[in-house]
DNA sequence: CTACGTGCAAAAGATTTGCATTCGA
DNA sequence: TCGAATGCAAATCTTTTGCACGTAG
């Protein structure tokens, strides 16, 4: 019953990849339905490393480029979201799938305030978020297409 | 009266670094004085190459290992604040002088929807998130220390 | 005097790019 | 067939690191 209820939403993103892919003109390269499917298979935050190395020891065999460039692609299709978790300038950006998932945002937990390593992310949904951004596009005139917002804390003792 | 009321403003902000260096016994290096003096004269979002090349300009000669050094220090004295503008992960970071500016967040602007490319920063500040940072504190009884929030738009036709 | 801070250059790490090859349409 | 995608490696770009030297305390 899982199985078949996954079974069955994974093809309905196949799909809406297919339909973005014929609207742009691209091509259906096995690879893309491939990291598609591998990253709908996940459910936690990844990273390009993972997941190239999670194809590779699949035997999926895709190279780093491919990967980013795929990636691209589904961040554009809007099947994933990127992050840039803890604040750090060169650590690498995360991503999630996003099909089907409401819009969230998130709290990073350090373990102390000071050197900023991660113990934990909690995703969050607060609707003000969204009175904020309609205040936003009437103040400003503009049409806001995404957001991100993120709090820094750490555990109340 | 301008230049009288800047002049006393940097000073304040020396003395508050000052006090910093004292209280983690580091060092009153005249590099550090000098740095936060040129940060505390613009009026605009830096980042490091920005700030390494306008003080060598300026034949004050710090290198950019100083100028990153620094950096971290002025924002763990609540100094400046670091900010990634538009979603690139390879892309600078970006800082502002902090002290005597109350917290506020960015409407990022593109040029057009697709590439990213940025027209325009604009801050803003909504009383609003107060609010749910504290619903979060509560929720997930967490002391949250920072935020940050972004929205990405273009402006309206 | 004794480290801490600086400068310089090399290293590291994520992402992009160039180019030859493959393969979808 | 023909150009878009891929794979691989080299290049790029920001930030970090190692080490020798200078200097604050």
């Amino acid at each position: 019953m899982e199985i078949t209820r996954k079974k069955k939403n994974i093809d309905v993103i196949k799909e809406v990849l297919k339909q973005y892919i014929r609207d742009k003109n691209f091509r259906n390269t096995p690879e893309r339905y491939t990291i598609l499917e591998e990253i709908y298979n996940m459910d936690q935050h990844f990273n390009v490393e993972d997941l190239y190395l999670l194809m590779n020891e699949k035997n999926y065999h895709v190279s780093k480029a491919t990967v980013y460039n795929t990636i691209d692609i589904f961040l554009d299709a809007g099947l994933i979201r990127k992050h840039q978790f803890g604040e750090k300038t060169g650590s690498p950006s995360f991503y999630e799938k996003s099909y089907f998932d409401k819009q969230h945002d998130h709290l990073v937990i350090y373990k102390k305030k000071s050197d900023k390593e991660i113990e934990e992310i909690i995703e969050f949904c607060d609707p003000r978020i969204q009175g904020i951004k309609e205040a936003i596009e009437n103040a400003f005139n503009v049409n806001i297409d995404s957001h991100s917002l993120y709090f820094y804390g750490t555990k109340k003792a």
